[in-house]
RNA sequence: GUUCCCAUAGCUCAAUGGAUAGAGCGUUGGUCUCCGAAGCCAAAGAUCCAGGUUCGAUUCCUGGUGGGGACACCA
């Protein structure tokens, strides 16, 4: 099934042709004076310069040959020639019609004709040190555009990119060895097996890495250890490789139970250690091929552009002490994707302050032809930081970071309160009141975070995260089970749904209109890479249904016509409801 | 210094170059003998400044002002 918009471009840009026009002035949008019309066409104003010609004059051919077709109730023109036009209410009754029979519950959302492959790279977090606030958006943002691009029917795959290959693990081996120096690990001369139990916790670990890296910068004597440690490992010596995958163990373990708290799961859980075989025959082939070039020691590769108003500084390839950093590292990943998976784009969805390093990489991977600029679409879809009151990334009161876990904790905890206060699920099991919190707090925290707009910083502040009411994750699970249980009660009294009937009123005509409109929400989501455009539609969507629900009753009515089609209404809305949170990675209970 | 991002109501945020700039919170006032009031209805309240492009600019461009980030051997 086509979108509607689209349906209606189809006709509008037939009207123009038909009148000697370029078809390109038919597109279609909807209306912003919904009093006035219901999807507007606005090409006969810019039509009117090329054309030399009065833009209502424009409209008006092109209105007098709308006017008529079966789509329509009304066409008109207004203003300076906008064509304004409202949608007969028995075919859009047909539409909703067609968009609930949709197959494969996708609501009139056709796959795409040509499948991308699409990687989003996404979480980045590092071992040996747990989540924190400010991994949440990367978890939540990526996690959304990564199902967004999965519904729209393209190949997507999302990955991790752990951190565990960098400085920070030899910093964590070089603290450990100076607090046990007699474990056996570092011990030179031990040949045989290693233990397989970890010889820390992941909660050593997470006091153990900032302890290091506090002392990294500290002391510049104890940061050459630690690089050197690095090194080692980095080497291949066995102590430390053993050392090495305790570490990851333990780490990944960690990282699975508080990600699948937050509803978000990584296809991939590769990482930067992953490339590490690929990078001496990359930095091999890149000098043999010209990109990189001797500097000061190191080997760059130059990424200067056309256009660049300032000098661009080359992308650090191998420093020199001949270690390699996260540029190389970034770059030996997208060679990997290309050999592995052939994409046609990697979506970066990482934190704005990564914009400079990523121009740097991108360009370094087109130069050279690690990525062919034609195939493959490397993108930075950077978000905003989480500022403290202060303006500057969000630190605890103590100047640490706060553990994501104990965010988590906080904001399922307000849900459980606030469930007692408004006496909700009061008679349910335990088990179920502790599970609908979680889903209402983790609904009320994403949300909180989808809903603006991905480039822009935003205030840390727990009353964002743990507001239940208006404009919320909750609000949107409430719209949902409030209609489970209509649809509960419909069916134990053997009601069904049945056939769409036109629009019983102008708030059920402005339901059906927005339902329609979920294809081109999707679409624009995705095209932006910009879930919050979802957000939006999502909550006109509730707020809309939850007027049509004050206006008509529908376990109440007397016409079994009417009532059969509202359930059907009801159903297609709670399905689209659920379709769109779904698409923002937010679980609906089935009742709270 | 160079460069990138941001600036909209008291606060927190939206807005595909279109007509009268939307919400939530907060404030004030309504609304449960009726499918779940985490709801619904109503009131007051805003585009940083100056130019430019355009039939039309919150949106695009230039220059200011203010805030934040980044700028080769840490990731």
């Amino acid at each position: 099934m086509k979108n509607l918009k689209d349906q209606l471009t189809q006709i509008v840009s037939a009207a123009f042709e038909a009148s000697g026009y370029d078809p390109d002035y038919g597109q279609v949008t909807v209306s912003q004076r919904r009093e006035l019309a219901d999807y507007q066409c606005n090409g006969a104003l810019p039509a009117a310069r090329p054309y030399q010609t009065n833009p209502r004059q424009i409209a008006q051919e092109v209105a007098d040959r709308l006017t008529g077709h079966a789509a329509f109730a009304e066409v008109s023109i207004a203003g300076p020639g906008f064509i304004n036009l409202r949608l007969a209410d028995d075919f859009i009754a047909d539409q909703i019609a067609g968009m609930k029979a949709d197959p494969g519950g996708r609501c009139g959302l056709e796959p795409v004709a040509q499948p991308q492959t699409i990687i989003v790279d996404y979480g980045g977090p590092n071992v040996a040190k747990s989540l924190h606030v400010g991994h949440i958006r990367a978890a939540i943002i990526g996690e959304s555009i990564k199902r967004i691009a999965r519904f729209l029917g393209h190949d997507t795959l999302g990955d991790i990119h752990l951190g565990d290959w960098g400085l920070q693990m030899g910093q964590v081996i070089a603290e450990l060895r100076e607090r046990q120096p007699d474990l056996i690990y570092f011990d030179p001369a031990y040949q045989g097996e290693y233990p397989a139990e970890s010889p820390v916790s992941i909660d050593q670990l997470e006091e153990i890495y900032p302890a290091a890296s506090a002392k990294s910068k500290a002391d510049p004597e104890w940061l050459e250890l630690a690089k050197e440690a690095t090194g080692d490992l980095q080497a291949g010596r066995r102590g430390y490789l053993a050392l090495w995958r305790h570490f990851v163990n333990v780490s990944v373990a960690d990282l699975k139970k508080n990600y699948e708290r937050l509803n978000v799961d990584f296809d991939l859980w590769l990482g930067e250690s992953d490339v590490q075989p690929l990078i001496p025959g990359m930095v091999e082939s890149l000098i043999r091929d010209g990109h990189a070039v001797e500097s000061e020691g190191a080997i760059v590769i130059p990424i200067e552009e056309e256009g660049d108003k300032k000098e661009f500084p080359p992308l650090m390839l191998v420093k020199s002490n001949e270690s390699v950093g996260y540029a190389t590292t970034d770059l030996a990943t997208i060679l990997m994707r290309v050999r592995d998976y052939d994409p046609d784009a990697i979506l970066y969805v990482v934190d704005a302050r990564q914009q400079f390093h990523f121009t740097q990489v991108f360009r370094a991977a087109y130069k050279s032809g690690i990525a062919r600029r034609e195939k493959v679409s490397l993108e930075h879809n950077y978000f905003g930081t989480i500022n403290g009151p202060d303006g500057k990334p969000f630190r605890t009161r103590e100047g640490g970071v706060m553990k994501l876990a104990d965010l988590i904790d906080m904001v399922v905890a307000k849900a459980f309160e606030r469930m007692a206060e408004i006496d909700a699920a009061a008679d349910y099991p335990e088990k179920e009141r502790l599970e609908i919190a979680r889903m209402v707090g983790i609904a009320a925290l994403k949300y909180a975070d989808l809903m603006n707009h991905r480039t822009g910083d935003y205030t840390f502040d727990l009353d964002r995260f743990s507001s239940f009411e208006g404009r919320t994750g909750p609000y949107l699970l409430y719209a949902a089970v409030r209609t489970r249980s209509i649809l509960r009660k419909a069916a134990e009294q053997g009601l069904t749904s049945g056939a769409i009937l036109p629009a019983a009123g102008e708030t059920e005509r402005e339901l059906h209109l927005k339902l329609l409109e979920l294809p081109d929400s999707i679409l624009h989501a995705f095209e932006t890479r910009a879930p919050n455009h979802l957000c939006d539609y999502v909550y006109g969507l509730a707020t809309i249904y939850n007027r049509f629900y004050r206006e008509h009753h529908i376990l109440t009515e007397t016409d079994p016509s009417r009532q059969a089609s509202w359930l059907a209404v009801a159903e297609l809305t709670v399905q689209v409801i659920e379709l769109v949170l779904d698409l923002l990675g937010i679980e609906v209970p089935q009742r709270m």
